[in-house]
DNA sequence: TAAAAATACTCCATAGGTATTTTAT
DNA sequence: ATAAAATACCTATGGAGTATTTTTA
């Protein structure tokens, strides 16, 4: 749909680089030279500023490139379209989702492997970050899709809702607190506790909910804290104190009864994930195709 | 920035005809074959269905079009901003208005002119029609930004505000009214009164403030309808009846003391006029352009 | 002196033309 | 018979290549 010329543009402008774009197209670097010295004449403005070894973008450059990444979404969304018509199994195109470690690890791969076998030939690909570092990429245009906690409606970005996970109370199915259950909320006080590293979701979900009951987390007798919801699942498959997981994270231990689903009266943790995507792209609609899929298919 | 093959594909689909897209891109018409051909073997679709001498589209095309114009769209928008920024009065583009009697006929005049010697290579077209027509051509893509009575949100176009119009009652200078002014409210319905045509908006705004006084249309002496402000306003000049004006159209002859503002007490009769333009679109710089110049040059 | 872009030149694919045929009303 | 699209065939521009030079860090 855009012409040859602009693709070669989007390309050097994005990299930044002659040779770099000529590689990536499968041209040579000559052409690409030829190209853009044809687009600074037909504008009659440089786009690209050569310092030495080094280009930039001039003003110019960056008003092209900014117009040329939305018709690049248009593109992209026409290629989809188009193949999608002709029977939705050859549908092509490609998604870059980003998501946060429980969803990436817990929720998406049975999810993308459902949607690979209803459209083999959309090529996903997925990013595994924490939530600012995945609106970070979408903002910056390495995902399509995001998938995080949250809904703060940041203006760049629109928010739909996907899934609200549940923080649960898990011990070993050896550990004593087990026959314990359920337990009064303020006997957590006296229970060895095992917790996620700081800054993770999972810990600030329990933090919030704790203090609902005037209860902080230094209150608690916290034995180790670990890295990692796995690092943290096989710790208590071997040790016989409590921790807090994702539920969807130990729905097989749990199924096995390798791990054991403590009650605690009265403690409720949950939080929101939503999917993300730039403002004023929703009418991309292998996007809105995923979107559906997956909020049918949690 | 669109391939020559895809603007060629625009003008065929928009006016279901080969011959006619090749007029009006100054090209062959087997040349205009060729390609769309070409771009149905590209997509291993049709495009057109054939039917005798008549074409329309098949839905392939259809999805390629309703693309192709949101890329135009943009590509509108980059000339515009492409030119603009070697020098503000070179800034080129077009821009199709539309907009309803009152504020095509008193009001745009001057901004356009104004606006015109701001940017000389601007080509604007006016379009002068009642509110839902002016919607209509919006949506269905003939004019690019409109101007209407009133903002009642509808879902396919973005409103914002533009100005508050004022509905006077005016009489001749030779009129008897003139010395009666302040004139009682109730005392209307005994007042010869000329009135705008059914189904005009000056009409209907002044049917919604006699109301709140609990007086009817049907309660006036209505002495004769007119169609048009133009028409009212050359019969109050030559009559003594009393009639209802949007005070900017009858500005000049307030000034000149050919016409006179009758005074009603607690009668205040407003209606806001908005732009519009379709959803999704307001990343294009010459419409949000003319906009806020207009509102700062009303 | 090495890495990147620009220049020079050559070649061929394709966009575009004219003339003509096909198709359906 | 006429209007519109398709086909055939020709031309020339411009997109792509290789080889080489220029530039500057």
């Amino acid at each position: 749909m855009l012409s040859i010329r602009h693709q070669i543009f989007i390309q050097v402008a994005l990299h930044l680089s002659f040779s770099k774009a000529s590689e990536i197209l499968f041209i040579s670097q000559p052409a690409v030279s030829k190209h853009i010295k044809n687009l600074e004449y037909e504008y009659k403005m440089a786009l690209f500023e050569r310092k030495g070894t080094q280009i930039s973008l001039t003003p110019a450059g960056e008003v092209l490139l900014k117009n040329l990444l939305q018709a690049k979404e248009i593109q992209e969304n026409l290629v989809f379209e188009m193949s999608a018509l002709q029977n939705e199994a050859d549908a092509n195109g490609q998604l870059r989702l980003g998501a946060s470690t429980t969803v990436a690890l817990y929720v998406l791969p049975k999810i993308l492997s459902a949607f690979h076998r209803a459209y083999p030939n959309i090529e996903i690909s997925l990013m595994n970050r924490n939530s600012t570092n995945i609106l970070k990429a979408l903002i910056g245009r390495d995902i399509d899709l995001g998938i995080i906690e949250g809904n703060k409606s940041y203006s760049e970005v629109e928010y739909s809702p996907f899934l609200v996970d549940e923080i649960i109370p898990i011990c070993s199915s050896l550990s004593d607190w087990k026959n314990q259950s359920p337990l009064p909320i303020q006997k957590l006080k006296e229970v060895p506790i095992v917790l996620r590293e700081y800054g993770s979701g999972t810990l600030a979900t329990l933090t919030q909910s704790l203090l609902k009951h005037d209860i902080r987390i230094t209150d608690l007798k916290v034995k180790v804290r670990l890295g990692g919801t796995e690092a943290l699942k096989n710790f208590l498959l071997q040790d016989t104190g409590l921790g807090f997981l994702p539920e969807r994270s130990v729905k097989k231990e749990l199924e096995t009864g390798e791990l054991y689903r403590v009650e605690i009266a009265g403690l409720k943790m949950e939080r929101d994930f939503s999917f993300i995507q730039r403002q004023g792209e929703d009418n991309h609609k292998l996007r809105t195709i995923f979107r559906r899929f997956a909020q049918q298919n949690v």
